[in-house]
DNA sequence: TGTTAGCACTCTTCTGAAGAGAGTGCTAAC
DNA sequence: GTTAGCACTCTCTTCAGAAGAGTGCTAACA
C-alpha cells in the first residue's frame, strides 16, 4: 500500500516485536495493554520489567500512550502507522475469502444494477467495518439512446441511456405543447443524430435545430454532464452495525458515524486525497484529512480502468481496527470491481 | 387511519384526559408518568390522589401498566392504540410542514431516479423515526425499448427501459458468438416487434424466431417480470440516527433496528398486512405480524395509483412515538407520491 | 550492562450501603 | 366523590472501600 509518512526512527527487533504484540493485543480486546497480560499471554522470553522499560521507551518515541497513569498503554496514531507499514505483514485475503467473494459475486453478477450495493456489503462483512462503495463514474458521457415520453401537453419525461450503460431519468418541461407522436418522431431523429457524442460534441451541434430539439438537446447535454459530475457521485455504504457493536462508538458517539455517512461528508472529505491508480491508501487518526474522522481509520482504494472509468471504495473503521483485515478486504474488492468494469467497458 | 382493534371498553371523560395526558407526557419524556407530575405540570382541576385512583382504574382495565411497584406508570400497547384511535385527534401536517416539503420536492423534482431516495429522507425527518419507502412496482411491465451491447463474442449487456419507465440493466450470455452489428440489427427488429408488449404476450410470440432472438426475447420477459416481483422490491430507508438517539435503543438494542432494515426483514412482516388503497395502517407494539417487531411502532400506507401502481412507505419508531406526528407525516408523503405517479403514469 | 525481582504507589472498576426522590395504596376526613 | 396524610416501596445517585491491574524505581544479579 501507499505509504504516507515513512517512519525513520529505528526501533530494535524487540522493541518492534513487542509493538506488534501491543498493537494486535488492543485490536482484539479494545482494552490498553499492561506489561503483565503481555508476558502472560505470549510467549515473549523476558520478563514484565523488561517490557515495562521497553514500553517506556516506546512511549517516549511516540509510539504508545497511556490513556490514564496506570492500567496499561495503547498505541498511538503513529504507533498503528509503524504497525501498518513495517510490522503487519503483506495483507492478501485467504484464498478461501477471496473464492467465497467471487462466489457471492457470480450470484448477483447479471445484475448489473446492483453490483455496487452488493459490493458494499461483502466489503463491509469481509472487513467487519463500515464500507463505502461509489457508483463508477465514466470520464466523459456519450448518448446511446434517450426516450421522450409525453407526460403532460407540456411536460415529458427523458429516459437517457450512454454509451458506457449508465441511465438517467429526469422530468423535461417543454417550451410548447407537444404530444407523443411529435416527441417520438423528434427522438427519432435526434437519436440517430447524437448517438456516440458527448455534451461537448451535442452543444456544438446544436444550432441548426428547432426551438424544441434545441430544448431536448440542452436538456441532454445537462443530463450527460450531471452523470460524471463530481458532486452528483452516488455512494452506498453498508455495515453499520459493525461499527455501532464497537464499545468506542456505543453511546452519542454513533451519531458521529452516521453524520459522516450521510450526505457524502467522508465522501468529500477522502475524495481530493484519492489518486486513482495508487494501490489501497491508509489514512489513521490524525492523519485524516477532516477534523471528523480524526478518530477513524480509512482504507480506501479507487477502482476502475485507468482514466476511463473510476469509482472508489473503501471502509471506515475505529482507529482501533484489524488495518489486515481491512486493506486486504479493500485491495481485493478493488481488484474485483476493476475486473468486472475491465469487462464491461474495455471492448 | 384504519382502526385495527375497536375498543369497545367505555372510559370516562376524565379518565380519557388523564389517558391522553400520560401518553403525550410518557411519549416527551420517555419516563413513567406518575400522579404527582400530572398534577404540577398540568392544569388537571383534581389532586395527585384522585389521579392515583384513576390511574388504578386504568391500569386495572389494562391501559396503564407499572414498570416497577413504584416509580409511575406507562401507557401499555393498548393504551397507545386507544389513544391513537381515540383521543389523538385528526393528524394532518400543519400547512407550514405540507408547503416546506413540496418545496424540497420541487428541487428533485426533475431527478425522477432519486425520488425515493428523497421522500425516505423527508419522511424521516418530518416524522422523527427511521422511515422506509418502496421503489414503486407497476402491476404489469411492458416493453418500451431495449438496448443490446456487446461486451465479449458471447456476453452482451441488455439494458431494458419500460413503458413505466423502468430500468434495468443484466449481463446476458449468448448462445452462439455475436457481434455488436448483429446485436444491434437484432434489437431493432425485436424493439419495434415488442413495443408495448407484456412479458406474457411476448412469451406468446416467441416462436417464430431465430435462436437468438428466441434467447433474447426470453431473457426480456425474465426481466419485465422481475420488474414487478414483490420479491425483488427495493426499498430506502432513511433516518437511523432518529432512533438510534432514543434511550430504548441505545446499546445492543440498536442492532435490531438495523437487522430490521437490512434484507427487506421489516419488508416482508409487513407487507402482507398492507392492503393497497386503505389509508394509514398503524400496529402498535405487540399488534405488529412479526415477532421482532414487538417493541415497535410501525405506521405504513400505500401509495400510487389505484391497481396500476404501488408502493409503500412508512415509519418505524419506538411504541412510544409520537403517533400525531408519524401518522400525519406518512399520510401527507403518500398523497404526496400519489400525486408523482399520478403525473407520471396515468396519462 | 542488560535483566529481573520486589515494592510502594496510582488509577480504574466493582461493590455495597446510605440517602434522596418519586410514586403508590390505603385510610380517614371533608 | 374527593382529598390530605402517611407509611411504604422502589429506583437512582453518591460515596467509600476493596480489588485488580499496571507503573516507576531501586537494588540485586549474571
Amino acid at each position: 500500500m501507499e505509504i504516507n509518512q515513512p517512519e525513520a526512527v529505528v526501533l530494535t527487533e524487540r522493541q518492534q516485536a513487542i509493538l506488534k504484540l501491543i498493537v494486535q493485543e488492543y485490536v482484539a480486546t479494545g482494552r490498553p495493554v499492561g506489561s503483565k497480560t503481555l508476558t502472560e499471554r505470549y510467549p515473549v522470553g523476558v520478563s514484565s520489567a523488561t517490557i515495562r522499560n521497553e514500553m517506556a521507551d516506546l512511549e517516549q518515541a511516540g509510539f504508545l500512550q497511556q490513556p490514564h497513569t496506570s492500567g496499561g498503554r495503547i498505541p498511538t496514531d503513529r504507533g498503528y502507522r509503524y504497525y501498518v507499514h513495517r510490522l503487519m505483514g503483506a495483507p492478501e485475503l485467504s484464498s478461501g475469502d477471496q473464492i467465497m467473494i467471487r462466489h457471492q459475486f457470480r450470484q448477483v453478477e447479471f445484475q448489473l444494477d446492483q453490483w455496487v450495493e452488493f459490493a458494499a456489503s461483502v466489503l463491509a462483512e469481509t472487513a467487519g467495518n463500515v464500507s463505502i462503495v461509489s457508483v463508477p463514474r465514466t470520464l466523459v458521457a456519450r448518448m446511446r439512446h434517450f426516450e421522450l415520453i409525453s407526460l403532460q401537453p407540456r411536460l415529458a419525461l427523458l429516459i437517457l441511456v450512454t454509451q458506457e450503460t449508465a441511465v438517467r431519468q429526469m422530468m423535461v418541461h417543454l417550451p410548447e405543447d407537444t404530444d407523443q407522436a411529435e416527441l417520438s418522431r423528434l427522438a427519432d431523429a435526434l437519436v440517430t443524430e447524437t448517438r456516440g457524442l458527448s455534451a461537448d460534441e451535442i452543444e456544438r451541434q446544436v444550432d441548426g435545430s428547432t426551438d424544441l430539439a434545441r430544448y431536448v438537446l440542452e436538456q441532454i447535454t445537462f443530463g450527460l454532464r450531471g452523470l460524471n459530475s463530481v458532486e452528483r457521485t452516488q455512494i452506498r455504504h453498508s455495515g453499520i452495525e459493525n461499527i455501532l457493536g464497537q464499545p468506542e462508538f456505543a453511546g452519542e458517539e454513533a451519531q458521529s458515524v452516521l453524520d459522516l455517512l450521510r450526505g457524502g461528508a467522508l465522501l468529500s472529505a477522502v475524495l481530493p486525497q484519492l489518486s486513482a491508480g495508487n494501490d489501497v491508501q491508509v489514512f489513521i487518526g490524525d492523519e485524516n484529512p477532516a477534523d471528523a474522522l480524526r478518530r477513524f481509520g480509512v482504507v480506501m482504494a479507487t477502482y476502475g480502468i485507468n482514466g476511463e472509468v473510476t469509482g472508489i471504495l473503501g471502509v471506515l473503521g475505529p482507529t482501533r481496527m484489524s488495518y489486515w483485515r481491512s486493506i486486504s478486504s479493500v485491495r481485493y474488492m478493488a481488484r474485483l470491481m476493476s475486473d468486472l468494469m475491465e469487462d464491461l467497458y474495455s471492448s
